[in-house]
DNA sequence: TCGCCAAGACTTTTT
DNA sequence: GTCTTGGCGA
């Protein structure tokens, strides 16, 4: 009989997917088919298991993820989902927050703030203490403070082990007032709220607790303390805890995660299930072989011997470029190439790189070429001086107390509000020990018979017409749609005859407004809060575009896209470029000094490598153009990793002679030393009979595919052979009577 | 109060 | 080399 949900499933992945109740640890190596296990496992609860979606919680990292799972549960589902609480961490957690809000010291209507405002706040914070901004910057104090919400450190309780701590703490402590004040939260809050919340309140850590009575949970590396500590919360009734992750692609180390969750998941949960997910459905093997080669020099992790059936592939190519304008050209031109011929679409690659810096060479590259193409993240779209300006008088229609959003649309467009205005303004809110956005809604309701009228001096007429319409939009804010009230916001301020000044930026901005004006439709229903929030927890990934289909219903070419590593996780291409293989750059220069920062680089190429789907390139430049001067680098040491054998090195294009021979030495006949390569080499030839990816039959087991095979010291050949009805098996060759299949 | 200009920072990765 | 910030003049 044949079952939808399980047939296609190997015998791992079964294993994962109807595995009991209690505590499941699935390890799963790129292109595993963990997103796959993950969305089958809840459509086996919900429909095989009878659960009700009620009892169910599934986290995720990044909105698409959620999404990619939902759409496939449902899908699958012949039942419904509601009531399933299918999110990322931040999402979820800000749920659970607007529903307790008042066990808290917040309002339900609080709002999130983006890193943007969160320095803004941190820095007032330090002005007001007083404290050297050149010494104490802010983004270093606020990278301190979120490090230490992280470990669940309140303000009072964080640690003082330096001045520079002392420092810290003081402007945690003032950060946490401010924002308070504001109602409003970042985005550790989340986490340290939700975790704080159930911690201290047993009634409702057992009422959620006892409610999930299933917890799933995505990329489980890429956990910190807080989330740690929440899912166990969550878990601590029923213990039904299902986590899917991998340690080689946490990458994630500097924002607090700590793939050392994972051996803590063992610790705390002797009992767990542990399954592997070995058989990797992307890449070939010749990819896989390089990506062996690079993670198997961290150490601290557990060993996978990822396999593949798709076969050996093409070599990996190289290029060594003489500057970054060339390595830039070299990527377009390829692709051009390939286009042209139609041997593949522009939606087929990826360029990835290690820092947002470098896609502004590769970016003007592709302008010059005709070629489309999406550059993903560093806040293209949200960071845009006119959409934060848009949903900042949103914000604060929701939530007029949020003064870093009051402020920065008070002079939006330029109404006659200065420093001095601002000023006044501030200190008739402090005397009165209220916001400032309630002084400006005082003023717009009473006009010259407000009490803060005298106070306000000159502009007060100015800044009570602003109140007033403030007032007017929190009025209508319950009573029309979403878009009309953008719309309402616009037209009262003028904000399109600000922004639209006939100029071609003036057009592309007004593009912008409209752009987020047609994702305010789609939340005409659930209404500004909803709207807002997404808004906040956006990551870059949300913001990839599929190749869309187009009206024949065949899928669009597509755009190339270009991406950090970082944002490239989870995804997967055709084929991939990932350029700058220097020392310093990847390896980071910042990581030289610290192993464990160093491994957790090495697992970031390795992640890029792992988005290879048919072919990848590794390019590097020679040198390159930084701050206007020329800085030329080494090739990567990650490089020394990768068996030449894999690799062909295209063209020369070195301009000093010197270069090119100390490059050739490293491409064309670089010999790596004994001990690097003792991982990559096969085992002595002389005996040995199978091979990876060979298909075996044994008289018990019946098929399999070989997954390794080496010499032992005894000369035995011991084959490791993933079997169709058992998985994995380790056999002495000479004893198995393994027949070989062509 | 606002716009212009010069000085300085900027480059690690982001929910 | 470019973007942001802060200071100054109109």
């Amino acid at each position: 009989m044949s079952d939808p949900l399980l047939d296609d499933l190997n015998p791992q992945q079964l294993k994962a997917v109807t595995a009991g109740d209690g505590q499941i640890l699935v390890l799963a190596g790129p292109g595993s088919g963990k997103t796959r296990v993950l969305t089958r496992r809840l459509v086996y609860l919900l429909d095989r298991k009878g659960v009700p979606a009620y009892d169910i919680i599934a986290v995720t990292f990044t909105n698409k993820a959620a999404r990619e799972m939902e759409e496939r549960v449902v899908t699958l589902m012949h039942g419904g989902t509601d009531g399933l609480w299918l999110g990322t961490f931040h999402a979820m957690c800000a749920r659970l927050l607007r529903r307790e809000a008042k066990a808290l010291n917040l309002s339900p209507n609080f709002v999130i703030f983006d890193s943007d405002d969160q320095e803004a706040l941190v820095k007032r914070a330090i002005r007001e203490l007083n404290i050297d901004e050149k010494m104490h910057r802010p983004a270093g104090v606020h990278a301190s403070i979120s490090n230490a919400k992280n470990e669940l450190y309140a303000p009072a309780d964080m640690p003082v082990t330096s001045y520079r701590d002392e420092v810290v703490k003081r402007v945690y402590i003032r950060y946490q007032e401010l924002l308070l004040a504001n109602n409003a939260v970042d985005f550790d809050d989340l986490l340290f709220y939700a975790t704080q919340l159930l911690r201290d309140n047993p009634s409702i850590r057992e009422s959620y607790a006892r409610r999930f009575r299933y917890v799933l949970v995505d990329e489980f590396q890429d956990t910190n303390l807080a989330q740690y500590e929440l899912l166990k919360q969550l878990s601590s009734v029923h213990k039904n805890i299902f986590v899917v992750g991998d340690e080689d692609q946490s990458i994630y180390r500097w924002r607090g995660a700590d793939y050392r969750n994972v051996l803590r998941f063992e610790k705390d949960f002797p009992d767990c299930q542990k399954i592997l997910l070995e058989q990797n459905y992307r890449s070939t093997q010749t990819v896989l072989d390089a990506a062996r080669g690079v993670i198997d020099e961290n150490r601290n992790r557990t060993p996978k011997h990822l396999f593949t059936t798709r076969g050996e592939g093409s070599k990996i190519i190289t290029y060594t470029a003489p500057d970054d304008i060339d390595e830039a050209d070299f990527v377009v031109k390829e692709i051009q190439k390939k286009v042209n011929s139609n041997t593949a679409a522009p939606g087929d690659f990826a360029v990835m790189y290690r820092t947002n810096a470098q896609s502004r060479v590769i970016e003007e590259a592709f302008m010059r070429s005709a070629i489309p193409y999406q550059l993903i993240g560093a806040q293209r779209f949200y960071g845009r001086r006119e959409v934060k300006d848009m949903i900042a008088f949103l914000r604060l229609v929701q939530n007029p107390d949020d003064e870093i959003s009051l402020l920065r649309v008070l002079g939006v467009p330029p109404r006659g509000i200065g420093d001095k205005t601002i000023a006044n303004i501030q200190a008739a809110a402090f005397k009165k020990d209220i916001s400032a956005g309630e002084v400006l809604l005082d003023l717009g309701q009473k006009s010259d018979a407000s009490p803060f009228w005298a106070l306000i001096g000159r502009s007060a007429a100015i800044v009570a017409d602003f109140g007033s319409l403030l007032e007017d939009w929190i009025a209508l804010r319950d009573q029309v749609s979403l878009v009309t009230l953008f719309d309402r916001i616009i037209q009262d301020t003028g904000f399109e005859a600000y922004i639209n000044d006939g100029t071609d930026e003036g057009a592309d901005r007004w593009e912008n407004v409209q752009e987020l004006r047609r994702l305010a439709f789609d939340y005409q229903e659930k209404g500004i809060t909803p709207f807002l929030e997404s808004l906040a927890l956006v990551s870059d990934q949300d913001t990839i575009r599929d190749a869309e289909l187009n009206g024949t219903g065949r899928p669009a070419r597509g755009t190339v896209t270009l991406l950090t590593l970082h944002a490239a996780k989870g995804l997967e291409f055709k084929q991939v470029f990932i350029i700058g293989l220097d020392e310093g750059l990847l390896p980071h220069s910042r990581s030289r000094d610290d192993p464990e920062e160093m491994a957790e680089e090495r697992r970031l190429f390795y992640v890029g490598i792992t988005r290879a789907k048919d072919q990848l390139y590794l390019l590097r430049a020679e040198r390159r153009n930084s701050f206007g001067n020329w800085e030329y680098s080494e090739p990567s040491r990650f490089l020394d990793a990768i068996d030449p054998a894999l690799v062909k090195h295209h063209g020369r294009a070195s301009r000093s002679p010197r270069e090119a021979q100390a490059r050739d030495m490293i491409w064309d006949s670089y010999n790596p030393s004994p001990s690097r390569r003792v991982t990559l080499e096969p085992a002595p030839a002389a005996e040995q009979k199978y091979k990876e990816t060979m298909r075996v039959r044994s008289e018990n087991w019946g098929e399999g595919i070989v997954i390794e095979s080496k010499m032992d010291t005894d000369g035995e050949e011991i084959v490791s052979v993933q079997f169709e009805s058992v998985g994995i098996k380790r056999l002495i060759a000479s004893l198995a009577k393994l027949e070989i299949l062509k």
